[in-house]
DNA sequence: AATGAATGAGGCTTCATTCAT
DNA sequence: CATGAATGAAGCCTCATTCAT
């Protein structure tokens, strides 16, 4: 009598607890039992479907970038301009709330894992190219609109993503400098200045700038 | 006649060999033995010197970072220009050579730690807040040359160096896409366009860009 | 089917090996490992039923003297008269054969170690409550029958307590002085003279008296 | 140089230290470091003089005990009649201030470590005969006035002084049904059953008892 | 005579993994 | 399929002891 869905089940059932503990204890205190108990199964289950610890803190980080790419699929379509897509995209991303937060948390371990770890470079380099894809994509549209500059858009990618992460770091150590408004603040900043088409201006004084400006101050 | 300085003497030795082996094996597998085979000491004297291990990677990862800093603070003076020298800064940033990886490695381990750690939060708050005003110090002495794009510097920082966060994780990750060269370019370029004074164009068809642009292909 | 009470076989089994070795070596040197081998265990299974050293050491304490109750409990049937019940009692506390000479050094242990320990305090509140009560109602039931002096028959056995006590410790240092039958027969002295009834002099001369006497010579 | 008596006086000074950590956290918990640290020394300085640790103890349990002894000395004279003596002897060793509790402490850890310990054995043998003789001493004493009921005093020390320690322990554990004040009346209620003379009884009724009562109820 | 820096053996405890049921 | 009892390797930490000064 074979419920053929019920390990695929089980397995996600596991990866999902897996990943709700790495984001709250973290990597290093991560106990195979821990995930069983959010799991709701016994820690026997959980090397009945891995192997080995190694094996599930992994396939965790899989699930953890893949979930967070498919919620990003279809964001392309409800926005009307492609700038407006971008920032949504961006703001989706931003550790705001509970559940980007959590995957945030995971993907910040991952980095530190996989610095050590090939398996994990190649999660990284997969699903992590797809989201800076998602964003070049993005970039190209609103570029073939004429509502972006013109310039390379994996370049421009790059430079949005790498930012992102960056800032999302310090958001993530709970910076005092660097709060998630500030960091979406910044973000939207970077797309005025670098990405998104700028209005010519009529007086020669106001030529080229002003750049970067009009943040409100830090607290 | 006390031995005048074994204290500090040791506590620098070792906290040298813990930050070389968090770099080498990672938080996750550290062992107090190792740093001590490293440090040159036994394993007793690594908690002679600090009650816990926790107590050893907190004071390395304040060790590993102020270090770091101290090697950047006569870099102004050794350049010609302020932009040349906040050029400087980013350059002996990269995660390019042997010194600078270990840091960023312990760095990045920081960050992970750090997310759950109030401790390692306030060292991050701390130091990283002191090479943010570096680089705006380095942003606003070139805007009073004229060297530099008005704007804020401190936003101006916070842009640039949350990129250069985020791209070093993926180098350290050795993405293929995101080499130390493609990094230290798109750091150039960052300051090229947002930061570095934009020679006025003379003819309209290119005025205000081209933007983002030049870099060689990945790979 | 589970199995049934693999459980509490298994605690017992561990704790009756932990008395063997406290009794054996005493707290000081006592190392789980060894309750391990004695139990016929891993050591990890020690730790897998008992949080911590000090939980087994205290659920020790607590099976070595209840279970010396339990064999007190049906000592007074097999007895034809209830002062010789309080002889036979006191006869089967004597750190004479292995099996007491065990269980009163494990209980010597725990006066040590309950000076500071409020868990052994209330263990030795309730359990050794629990045998002073015992000889007093021997005593009340002696009382009952003529058998007894009158006098308050918890006073009477703190008083034969107490004494059992304070001698068996000499016994346990193998005091030259205090030997187990010298024990023995100091306890059956302090019976006759405090708490059987003394049979009434004929002769005036001797009333009252002689009391304390009559035991052999030391060595 | 030589000031032949610090020596002395250091080893003093370091026992006497001990005797206090002894009493204070257990011979269990106690370290060189602690005694150092009261005793107002280096570590080294203890291990100057003595070899090991358990030279230290072991001369500690003597020193603890022979300096009890040496304060009953002088306590003969200062009593009008023996049986006084005796009782004045008696109330000097309760457990009832700071003083006899810590040698009480010291002491009881003596008989826990000393079941395995022939130097104890020895130690506890030779002092714990000296304070027993004293006992036997003063009832002899009070014999020969007339103030004592006939019978060996050796034995009569024995069950007063068997019966001193066994309360003892109770009070150390904090019993709530031996108090101090109950062990002091439970003493003098076996010295006027079983030592002081008995006022001959003038009716025959009376013969022979009361015998133990009058003690007030517990708490 | 005294110090205290340094050692390293040893034990408790944790926890991934195994396996009988 | 799933369990959870049992294992045992491994590491942090304690602390008596040593020894250069």
């Amino acid at each position: 009598m074979a419920r053929p869905s019920v390990e695929a089940e089980r397995r996600e059932q596991i990866l999902e607890a897996a990943c709700t503990v790495i984001a709250d204890v973290g990597l290093q205190a991560l106990r195979l039992s821990d995930i069983a108990k959010v799991a709701g199964v016994s820690s026997g289950t959980i090397t009945y479907y891995f192997d080995t610890k190694k094996d599930v803190v992994n396939a965790a980080f899989e699930f953890n970038f893949s979930k967070s790419l498919e919620r990003r699929q279809g964001m392309f379509e409800s926005h009307s301009s492609p700038i407006d897509a971008l920032r949504g995209l961006v703001e989706s991303y931003l550790p705001a709330d509970e559940h980007a937060l959590q995957a945030w948390r995971v993907w910040a371990e991952l980095w530190a894992e996989g610095m050590r770890d090939e398996t994990l470079q190649e999660v990284n380099e997969r699903l992590y190219g797809q989201w800076r894809d998602l964003i070049a994509e993005a970039i190209r549209a609103a570029q073939e609109e004429g509502l972006a500059e013109p310039g390379d858009p994996e370049i421009m990618s790059n430079l949005l993503v790498g930012m992102i992460d960056g800032l999302a770091v310090q958001v993530l150590l709970h910076s005092r400098h660097m709060t998630v408004d500030r960091m979406r603040e910044t973000c939207h900043c970077m797309i005025d200045e670098l990405i998104a088409k700028h209005p010519r201006p009529t007086t020669p004084a106001m030529a080229g700038g002003p750049a970067v400006s009009g943040l409100p101050p830090v607290e």
